[in-house]
DNA sequence: AATTCATATAAATAATAATTTATATAAATT
DNA sequence: AATTTATATAAATTATTATTTATATGAATT
């Protein structure tokens, strides 16, 4: 994969809070994340499908549940390291819609 | 400003060949990305507006030419993490429209 | 001062992606 | 076996963003 790539499938805001949840908490199902996300099922599981094609995301079942993680240590740190570096870039321009 | 929007503002294609070669060569003038990216000229200003906007590169003019750089290490350091954690996440999906 | 070089801006178009709505599947419980 | 719980999928809609085209501005050179 590309860089291009990657950011595409990580600069979504619903797809970005997945990861910055799964980073604090290692595992999580689907409902975890429609519980504390207050977002529909269906939009949460498209995500995590398409977090999963990309690579980012690993899952397996555990009953009726599924389970998922981040894929390596390297992109949980880089989501860690966004984070940080945004925190340090004064927001010149609002926060939605730059462009 | 947040992970989100720092993310949006990258994930570009043309803007993120812009930050590479920044982060490469420190310094550039907004013809160098002309000759070198093959684009048309307002679509490269058009992209460093942006960028510039949103705080990621800065610009001081010299002349009637404006240079470019990358407005702190850290995010410099950003861009090669992107590209290195990139790189080890095998293709799964095809690299334009993974959706 | 006219021309060229370098960059910026704005409007229009084309392309892409997110969300919602509706529905399906599959495992677990009663 | 019927029902509930948990997740996935597909189609339709809405929203967003990139690129092109045309043009303007400003500094440097002749």
């Amino acid at each position: 994969m590309n860089g291009v790539t990657l950011l595409r499938c990580i600069c979504d805001e619903t797809r970005f809070e997945i990861l910055e949840l799964l980073e604090e908490r290692k595992e999580m199902c689907v409902n975890d994340f429609v519980s504390i996300m207050k977002k529909d099922q269906p939009l949460i599981s498209h995500h995590l499908k398409t977090l999963k094609r990309c690579g980012i995301v690993k899952s397996n079942a555990d009953g009726n549940k599924m389970i998922y993680r981040i894929s390596s240590q390297q992109l949980g740190s880089l989501i860690t390291n966004v984070t940080q570096a945004s925190k340090k870039i004064p927001a010149l321009c609002d926060e939605r819609g730059c462009q």
